[in-house]
DNA sequence: CGCGATGATGCAACGAGTTGCAACAAGCCC
DNA sequence: GGGCTTGTTGCAACTCGTTGCATCATCGCG
């Protein structure tokens, strides 16, 4: 497996967020830490936990409340999961979506062609910019279609 | 406004959960009149409150386990709204995903036609069979973006 | 360096939804 | 109609996430 190789580095964002009259925590020190060090997509649950692995200090309102400002200034995504639940990732990963089979319970990404496929269908018929790192497909998968075929 | 004319009689609903082995009480009774009587989508949370107004005794655990109940009968359909909650609405409401846009709140329904667009994308190239009414698909309106690029 | 404004934190309470469990009752059978 | 099986209910406790508010502490400025 590759090294996260975050595109900000942590000096960046912590003149990025004083320069909008926003503060450099140690609280926010520690979440970013645990961002950074994980790759893929975490519930904010979990990255509750993670942040308490390293501060036991750590409170909930305050990794969630965080985490909207790093959403603000467009370090992180969230995306909405199966269940609803938010899911966070940290850019630069690649902008995806997901498709979900609730029959098996497995996902997958979305391949940008598809993507762009699907952004195209509205962007030619109303003009609407599909947000790609949101999108989440459900559906049934090939192998489930075929088991529940027979 | 249109009445609204369920596809299955509240009598037919009480034989097949008979005839599954289920019970009609009185509590489901109270959640389908609800739902019945309310076109478009609701939260789980709204359909407490309208069964307490029909039924001050409702309790939520019982009308959450009735949705899922309905849902697997095929009656109802639930899709995740914008901030992840669920979202239920009776059939045999036309089955539609939505768009929705984030920087001026509004909501559209998926035209049919976009729909099997998409359906076509991940049929094509994965065998997947898309879930329509599951759809929400997020990002900037023709408006917005006009509003943005200015 | 130290003051002061104001952004950030932690707490506590809340809302939505889920779950385990004991008690209840629908409805099949005689 | 009455009994019995077993699906259903209501309660209480819990999880995830949000919010109001008083207190704290960052960091710009003198």
């Amino acid at each position: 497996m590759s090294e996260h190789r975050p595109r900000i580095t942590i000096d960046a964002l912590r003149d990025r967020l004083r320069s909008r009259g926003l503060r450099w925590t140690n609280q926010r020190r520690t979440l970013v830490e645990v961002l950074s060090g994980s790759n893929g997509h975490l519930t904010g649950s979990e990255l509750v936990e993670r942040s308490r692995d390293v501060d036991p200090s750590t409170t909930p309102s305050t990794v969630y409340r965080t985490l909207d400002v790093l959403e603000e200034l467009g370090l992180i995504r969230h995306s909405h999961g199966i269940d609803g639940r938010e899911e966070f990732h940290f850019l630069p990963e690649q902008e995806h979506g997901h498709l979900h089979c609730p029959s098996c319970g497995r996902s997958w990404q979305i391949d940008p062609e598809e993507s762009a496929a699907v952004a195209a269908t509205f962007d030619e018929r109303r003009g609407f910019a599909m947000d790609v790192s949101h999108l989440t497909v459900v559906g049934l998968c090939v192998d489930c279609r075929a088991r529940l075929d027979r």
